[in-house]
Formats: C-alpha cells, structure tokens, sequence
DNA sequence: CCGGTAAGTG
C-alpha cells in the first residue's frame, strides 16, 4: 500500500478544531472564497477567479502560519475531495507541498501528498513534475530515504522517471540521505543532465566527505558555474584542505574568470583565514565592498570582521563594524565584535559594546553571553563578570551551559578566589560537569599554590576520567611546590601503577 | 501565477 506506514490520519484536526480563530486571520477575500467553496457542490464560474486569487495570496503571504491556515481552510471546505483535479487545484496543492517540504515539519508535504492524492488513479490529472520535486526535497529533508525511494517507485509508475528536474531532485534527495550508490546510481543512467543536476552530485559528494570522488565529477564536469566552484571549495574547507581550497579559488577567479557570490566568500574566509592569507582578505573585502555583498548582506559583514579579528587586526575588523550602519547591525555582528574585542585583550571595550548593543534594544543570548564573560576573566573585571552571570541568569533567563560555567572558573581562579571558583564549580549540575572544569580549577590551584583544593579537584577528576596524565603531573607539581613531597611522590607512583603516559603540551585553558 | 543546486556570520 502506498506510503502505508506514514501516519494515515490528516493532521489538521488540530487545526480546524478552531477554525472561527483562523478565519479572523484570513483576508477579506479569501473569507468569501471559502463561503462560496462550502455553499456550492458544483463548479461555480466564479470559484476559478477565487481560486487564482489563493494561488496570488499564496506567494504574497509565505508565512507558514498563513499557509496552514489556508490550508485548513481548504480541508474544512472540502476543497481536497474535488474530483478531478484540475490545473489550479494542483497548483495550489504543489504550492502547499513546496512549502512544506522546507524545514521545520517536512514530513507535512508527504502526509499532504498521501491525503490528496492517494487514492486518485493514474488515469485522471493528478501528479506532475513539480509534486516530485518538492517531494523529494521534503524527504531529503526529513533524511528519509526509505519514504524517498517509495516514491522513487512512484516517478516510474507514473512516467516521470527520465524528467530532468525530477530526476535530479532525486540524485538530491538519495545524497542528501547519504546514499551514495543509489544516487550516483540514478546520475549515472540520466539520459539528460544539467548543469544544476551536477552540482547536485558535487556538493552532495562533499556534504558526504568524499572529497576525492566530487574532485574527479567536478573535473569531469562541462560547463562548471559558480555553484560548481563553490561546491568543490566547500568540500575542501570542510575537511580543512585550505591550501587547496586556495588554489582552487585562486583557478576559479584568475583562470576561468569565475567570481564568487556571497556564498562562496561566506564559505572561503574560513580558508582566507586558517591559512593567514591577509593580503587575500583585503582583496576580498574590496571585492565585497564593490559588489555590494558588504551593505546588501549582514552575513558576508560579520564574516569579514570575524575574519579581521581572527587574522590578528581587531583594528581592521572594528573599523567595519563601526561601517555597518546602527539599524544594519544585528545580534550576530554584536557578539562578533565582543567576541573579538576579548580575544584582543579589550576588556573593557567588550563590555562597553555589550552594553550599547543592549541599549540598542538587541537581546543578547548565551554566546554572546559566554563572549563578555571571557572578556571579563581575561581583563581581571570580576565584578562585572559575576553582574553579567547573573543577568544572564535572571533577567534573560538563560540557563547557564558549562561554558558559562567554566569561565567563570577560570575568571575567580586566574585572579585566586579559590573559594569562590569551588563554590561555583560545585553548583555545576552534575549531568553536564565535565572534566575541564576541575581541571580548570586545578590549573588555578596549581598556580596560587593550594594543595588542599587541588586535592579535591583531582578526586573530582578521578571520578570523572581516570586516566588523563596531565592532572597526576599538576597534582604532583603542585604537592611539590607546597613541600608536600611525601604526596607528590605518591602521585608519580600511582602514574607508574596505571601506566599513564604523560602526554606534553596539553593545554589547561578553557577551549571547549 | 509552482519547480530542482552552493552556507561555520558569533
């Protein structure tokens, strides 16, 4: 039976259970429609103008809100028992499914399908290529090939098998499932194929990890365009290939004349940056500015100050911060900053912008919570850090993650509130209490000299993980730089006992 | 009046 184990039952009982709400959501006209729709049982002239209007209501209001409640208007109108389907009917079907098929509830686009067109035969209009499409974009989403190749089986009942964009939403939705032999499988017996049918390979291949294999279809490939480019690039930026992303890129601009968009730029900074290329950056930064990615895409901005400051000159990255106009800036190019301004030893300059970017009415979340705490425990500012813990806490109500946590650690411990960076640190709910945490503290134990605390964190590590070397050294250090030799040579005997390696050139600080 | 492809901005 078709698609049998999908839920069978419609959805949308929730939805229509309050249907008088919906209605007072719906434009004017679209109201009257739906009267009209529920009044007549036969084929009224004038539903077909109404009809059209949906389909123009449709691209005017893409929210899913607006879409559902469309949609539920035309379930409680019957409108999905309309036999046969004509052109429009299917129009506005494909429409909903499209919209669906996008995140966040794809598997709604399929239980649409099952609902409207299962039980109509092959016979009378019903599928065209768009259904499929959008289909198998929802099932590549949901990742579910099984579902995928259900109706893999449909395109070959129905004849749509050898259509183009049909075909390669499938190669798609097989790759993007991870299934890589069906999906090269179906590439390889296309009769006819396009250029966006071998993007799809590439970048799925790359998604896939195998780098080596949408290198050789890359190559193979006629007519590469900028899709192609920045597929192949992406492959080799994910597996931290940037040199050869570089020189891909560096071929794709100076040979071919190929230039990058937004995406491709978002993609390569990464690269521009690992790879120390400053001179790059700043040529990618004019381009930027010339074509407009800089003013038009808040993104492709933030990337580039990030980049600045990753590439060590905060003064180029807050010079473009300070560019984007006020309205421009948003959360991300905020915390971006912060973040920045902290690696960069700007203590007090980080804190500073937190609290402009609050005046401006923006709400700050966890990361850029977590980027003014680092700043604060790296200018020493503990009072102010112990202020923005709690903010975060009671007025945004934001539940404090380990990383929160561990800086705060870090912050009492560096400047040796010992007591207080324990007391935080045992307030640590115990289901996401890592090991860094104690070792942290055991770092800052370390270094001010408490043995009787280092004691404590090191049972904590013990529980914890039993075998890291570093902690017995810092243990046995720290037993020796108190005169406690007894222990300290304790300490090395219990490292010879377990056979535990020590391991140089771990580093203590707070990374993860 | 509907289609298929590229994304680590913190």
């Amino acid at each position: 039976m078709l698609l049998g184990f999908i839920n069978p039952a419609p959805r949308f009982s929730l939805i229509t259970s309050s249907t008088r709400s919906i209605k007072s959501f719906l434009p004017h006209k679209l109201v009257q429609f739906f009267k009209q729709c529920t009044r007549s049982h036969s084929h009224h002239p004038s539903l077909l103008v109404e009809e059209e209007h949906i389909i123009s209501l449709l691209h005017k209001h893409p929210t899913r809100n607006r879409y559902i409640q469309i949609h539920s208007q035309l379930i409680t109108s019957g409108f999905h028992r309309r036999r046969p389907l004509d052109e429009t009917q299917l129009i506005i079907w494909n429409t909903l499914i499209r919209v669906y098929s996008q995140a966040p509830f794809p598997e709604e686009a399929i239980n649409l399908y099952k609902l409207i067109f299962h039980e109509i035969t092959p016979s009378s209009v019903s599928y065209d290529s768009f259904t499929f499409s959008f289909l198998f974009k929802a099932c590549a989403n949901v990742q579910n090939p099984i579902i995928g190749s259900q109706i893999h089986a449909h395109i070959v009942k129905f004849g749509f098998e050898i259509h183009v964009y049909v075909q390669t939403a499938l190669v798609n939705m097989y790759l993007m499932c991870e299934c890589l032999n069906e999906g090269i499988k179906v590439f390889d017996e296309m009769p006819v194929r396009n250029h966006v049918t071998w993007n799809v390979v590439i970048t799925g291949l790359t998604r896939m990890g195998d780098i080596n294999l949408a290198r050789h279809i890359f190559d193979d490939m006629p007519g590469k365009t900028i899709v192609s480019w920045t597929g192949i690039i992406d492959g080799y930026v994910r597996l931290n290939r940037h040199t050869e992303a570089l020189s891909l890129f560096r071929q794709m601009t100076l040979v071919e004349g190929i230039m990058p968009t937004e995406i491709t730029v978002l993609t390569f900074l990464t690269s521009v940056w690992k790879t120390g290329s400053f001179d790059l950056l700043q040529s990618l930064h004019a381009y930027s500015v010339r074509t407009g990615f800089i003013s038009s895409d808040i993104r492709v901005t933030n990337s580039f100050i990030d980049t600045y400051v990753k590439c060590g000159s905060i003064d180029y990255g807050f010079e473009l911060f300070q560019e984007v106009p006020r309205k421009q800036k948003n959360l991300i190019t905020w915390t971006t900053i912060i973040s920045g301004l902290a690696m960069h030893g700007k203590a007090k300059e980080a804190v500073n912008h937190f609290q402009e970017m609050e005046n401006e009415g923006l709400k700050p979340n966890r990361v850029t919570f977590l980027s003014v705490l680092n700043a604060c425990s790296h200018g020493g500012l503990i009072e102010q850090g112990r202020e923005f813990f709690e903010k975060m806490v009671n007025v945004y109500q934001i539940i404090p993650d380990i990383k929160h946590y561990g800086c705060m650690i870090d912050m009492f411990g560096r400047v040796g509130m010992l007591e207080e960076a324990e007391k935080m640190a045992m307030e640590i709910p115990t289901d996401i209490i890592n090991v860094i945490i104690w070792r942290t503290l055991l770092g800052a134990c370390s270094y001010h000299g408490n043995a009787e605390m280092s004691e404590r964190a090191m049972k904590k590590i013990f529980e914890l993980e039993r075998d890291y070397s570093g902690d017995y050294v810092l243990l046995s250090n720290t037993f020796s730089g108190a005169g406690r030799f007894d222990d300290a040579e304790t300490i090395r005997n219990i490292m010879d006992g377990r056979n535990v390696l020590k391991v140089p050139g771990l580093s203590l600080s707070f990374t993860n």
